[in-house]
DNA sequence: CAATCAAATATATTCGATAAAACCAGCTCT
DNA sequence: AGAGCTGGTTTTATCGAATATATTTGATTG
């Protein structure tokens, strides 16, 4: 695809890495997450090659490791689809989010240091541009406040000395984050994002546990009912 | 496998289910967690096209579902692998395993009904008899003694009302049966895992919810330790 | 002798075609 | 009318070959 000689020789000697399958992996599972493929549809082999301009076996390959993380539905002998979405299985999302991080946040707490410290001031100071570059419209629904938002919550949680815990909730947060899209929620107004998350990095770095909990689990309980309140899901 | 005619005419009528990939993908699967496959070992596509007589492609698929769960490792354009194991992980396994049990136990024992005793009734049961009826060298180690255990384990925390913390401690169960596996623990000697798991099952239906904890936890720790102490991992 | 490079080989990835299974009328028979 | 069959159509799963990428080998040079 149309690389320079230069690019050609960068890419030789530093790595090429991507295969096809991962390509078509992270797109798909872009379009899955931002709603752009909706729940319950089916995922037409023929069609996605299509779409994605790729071949049978690498889009298969990527359908599969989605399926593996639940990202979608495999039924054997009739293909793929998007995962349906419904109030039960948010709930259910929100509930096992909340127990999860509570307990990285605490084992972060208990044993982060000064590096796990930096990390979150830097975290939220991104997290705080990204908020105001935007317009007052899309400000808590641009890609770049979306990822700074990411990074701030996992850098709360990064100290937990559990690389598995850590997955787990990127695996929550990833399915929560559709419903989010799905909600299409435009009406954030009066809620106080940028203060929610600067007292949360206050008692963070205070050290007071319980107060940081607390702050997180409303944090998110809060947002699941937003999304809720969209009325979009049976 | 020896099915008559009837349970043939029924599952054709039933269903066809299983597809190559996902034959494959179970053998797979139980030939890395058993120890099979041992550690960094190189999946070369030809040698396993060989040995589960399969296809290029089924076999990428199953792979593919695999490294999404960690049970495979994947690098670009440089194919498979199984994961290295070494002490420091199952240390983290461990320490994150008992964090997860823990919380799903509690939530379990706080909502469990009636249904739910009566799973670890059952499953306790049926742990008791294989432990019993198969010879005193292997009796912890045969397969059908290593399926009633999962069962009882999962029958516990089966009440916690979350199929994704469900999902995570399943997980974390596979990954940990590999090291056991690799240890190939003959001497499970001075140990009473039997006393154990009655104790642990007493506790739970008597909703003695923090001793219950306790036994669990010090259940995986001390079979952690064991694990550890056959000196395999660097 | 160590480092470098290019062919030669091995291996992984992808493609295009085929086989197998599901789906969908329209039809039959009660 | 409705359960069950039947042939044609669509879709999925698999195969075998072609391509791209990595790895090895072995000769060459500083």
């Amino acid at each position: 695809m149309g690389k320079t000689a230069t690019e050609a020789g960068a890419a030789k000697s530093a790595n090429r890495i991507s295969t096809q399958a991962s390509t078509v992996y992270d797109r798909l599972q872009d379009d899955i997450l931002t709603g752009q493929l909706k729940p319950d549809r089916k995922l037409r082999l023929k069609e996605l090659i299509e779409i994605y301009d790729t071949g049978n076996s690498p889009l298969r390959e990527a359908l599969n490791r989605l399926s593996a993380n639940g990202l979608v539905v495999r039924e054997e002998n009739r293909g793929f689809r998007v995962p349906s979405a419904n109030t039960e299985e948010l709930l259910e999302l929100t509930r096992t989010r909340c127990w999860m991080e509570e307990i990285a946040l605490r084992k972060s707490i208990a044993s982060g240091d000064i590096a796990w410290e930096e990390r979150i001031v830097l975290a939220f100071h991104w997290l705080t541009r990204a908020a105001q570059s935007n317009e007052a419209a899309d400000r808590y629904t641009s890609p770049e406040w979306e990822e700074h938002h990411r990074e701030f919550h996992m850098a709360l949680i990064s100290a937990c000395n559990s690389s598995f815990l850590i997955d787990f909730c990127t695996q929550l947060q990833k399915r929560t984050l559709r419903y989010r899209n799905l909600a299409e929620v435009v009406a954030y107004r009066d809620r106080h994002e940028l203060e929610e998350h600067r007292e949360l990095q206050q008692a963070v770095l205070n050290r007071d546990t319980d107060l940081a909990v607390d702050l997180l689990t409303k944090h998110y309980t809060i947002t699941s009912e937003i999304v809720l309140s969209s009325g979009r899901f049976d």
